[in-house]
RNA sequence: GGCCCGUUCGUCUAGUGGUUAGGACUCCAGGUUUUCAUCCUGGCAACAGGAGUUCGAUUCUCCUACGGGCUACCA
């Protein structure tokens, strides 16, 4: 049961992979439209030749695969809508609402330069007699649109009422002068012929949109419903950029995020559900979101509320799911391993882990000897010779130690710290520092039970030879 | 310069004409633990400023300040 009057668009230009500000963008369009059973549309802005890249659409599109945001076909391309383009300049002509401007470029970036930010048009009333004239020298146009006198003014459902005089706005370009047609004039098109009901975006757009809606006007169409987000910007806040540490979607991927992980934390960025709910899985997301519940103010992105969320999932997630995921990002880890043992390694470092990421470097002293140990942990757990010796008379009870098992080996480092007067600590430490080369980790006899008798053996009997040296 | 938008703990946010202004992340302290992490308990920390309306404003209005956005032959 679709909802044929919800169509929302995601239109992302390929200058660049997506990055975080546009994924919340086009989640809140997704999370918007599935909430009604409406549809989600993509289209590739690719209309400048300079900036845009195929390589760059393609990588959006994969980002948004992997973050889960579906898109319902077919996606249009605005490079291969350029006839349509043309064809409605024609219309707008015949209307008699735009006109020929043959100002040069530096002429108006002279005048802006001077204070003078508006065009004057100077070109608006040229007589047909001029126009001839300069079409016969040959001279080079744009097209702009006629702004009418009076004032627009539209609901946002996000920022209310937005009412803008038309004194403040040019005669704006809608074909430049090598015949291409600028955005604000192709967004409209393109957002009438895909009958878009909401247009969602960025809060950078509230001031083109009474431009948008005279050409709505001018070609005699349906003006959709307005709502723009709030921006996300960096610790400065600015604007989050490339600056701000690249934050492209595939970093989030790469460094071993989930796509729910990060669509959560992306919400939450902007977004309330009106409770103390913050972990949502992406049904409930779709449940519970409503545009109505969101900011007006820049939200700074916080990547340590993130890394907690990111830990929430881990937590939540299955072990097998995990193992595929971390192979996901990670094919070799591991590789050479039982399947059962990854997933007992995956177990003990589940609390640990808050990333798919932190699974991989957490867990190398369980595929191989340690070639250095942390030193802060030797400082503090392995501070001489006595040590040694401590060790070495306790690395026979566990070469004699016939079960192999944590309960057996719990016992038999207890019972060596008692009968010896030593803090259980003094002997759990410095093992754990030979056998895993970090003070950091699970119980140390989940560890020594999963390793197994023969490789830790071998691990303390190196670990005396080395240190404390 | 002009126009538009915004302003509650460091950050994300809840909230009401009268509240001890709530939660989450971070940080700190304590507990649990062999370590780390988890978990539990507690703590620090905010209504930008000024007028006005009102018995009473964080909440309503105006002004100021500050911040952001737009002002392209980019999208």
């Amino acid at each position: 049961m679709s909802n044929p009057s919800i169509k929302v668009r995601f239109a992302p230009s390929p200058t660049g992979e997506l990055h975080i500000g546009s994924a919340r963008t086009a989640l809140f369009n997704w999370l918007f439209t599935k909430h009604q059973d409406g549809k989600f549309f993509l289209r590739i802005e690719d209309t400048d030749p300079e900036r845009s890249k195929e390589k760059y659409a393609d990588q959006i599109l994969e980002s948004l695969s992997w973050l889960g945001l579906n898109w319902d076909q077919p996606i249009i391309y605005q490079s291969q809508r350029l006839d349509v383009y043309k064809d409605r300049v024609k219309t707008l002509t015949k209307a008699g609402v735009v006109y020929r401007c043959f100002c040069s470029r530096d002429v108006l970036q002279t005048a802006r330069e001077a204070g003078n930010y508006q065009y004057p048009g100077t070109c608006r009333n040229l007589s047909e007699e001029a126009i001839k004239q300069r079409l016969n020298q040959g001279s080079s146009f744009t097209l702009r649109l006629k702004i009418p006198e009076g004032e627009t003014n539209y609901t946002d459902l996000i920022y209310g009422n937005i009412r803008v005089d038309h004194k403040e706005l040019d005669d704006f370009i809608i074909v430049r002068s090598d015949g291409s047609p600028t955005y604000n004039f192709v967004v409209v098109v393109d957002d009438h012929d895909m009958e878009i009901s909401h247009v969602i975006r960025g809060e950078d757009h509230i001031s083109n949109t009474p431009k948008q809606i005279l050409i709505y006007q001018a070609l005699d169409y349906t003006v959709p419903i307005f709502a723009h987000l709030p921006m996300i910007l960096g610790p400065d806040i600015k604007r989050l950029s490339k600056r701000h540490g690249a934050p492209g979607v595939q970093n989030f991927k790469d460094d071993g995020y989930f796509p729910e992980s990060l669509l959560n934390y992306l919400a939450l960025l902007g977004w309330n559900p009106g409770t103390d709910k913050e972990v949502f899985s992406l049904d409930e997301l779709v449940n519970e979101f409503d545009l109505s519940q969101v900011q007006k103010k820049g939200a700074v992105w916080d990547e340590k509320k993130l890394h907690w969320l990111s830990g929430q999932y881990v937590k939540k997630t299955s072990t097998d799911f995990l193992l595929e995921s971390i192979r996901g990002i990670h094919p070799d880890w591991g590789k050479g391993s039982e399947i059962s043992f990854l997933i007992s390694v995956i177990e003990l470092l589940k609390v640990r882990a808050k990333s798919l990421t932190e699974f991989i470097t957490q867990s190398k002293y369980y595929f191989s000897d340690p070639e250095s140990y942390d030193k802060a942990g030797l400082k503090k757990w392995w501070k001489n010779e006595s040590t040694n010796e401590r060790i070495s008379t306790f690395l026979q009870d566990l070469d004699n130690l016939s079960n192999w098992r944590k309960e057996e080996l719990e016992k038999s480092f207890k019972s060596f710290a008692e009968s010896n007067q030593f803090g259980l600590g003094k002997i759990i430490m410095p093992v754990r520092m030979a056998v895993c080369g970090t003070p950091n980790g699970p119980s140390i006899f989940d560890i020594l039970e999963l390793i197994g008798k023969e490789i830790c053996i071998r691990r303390i009997t190196t670990a005396l030879e080395r240190l404390p040296n």
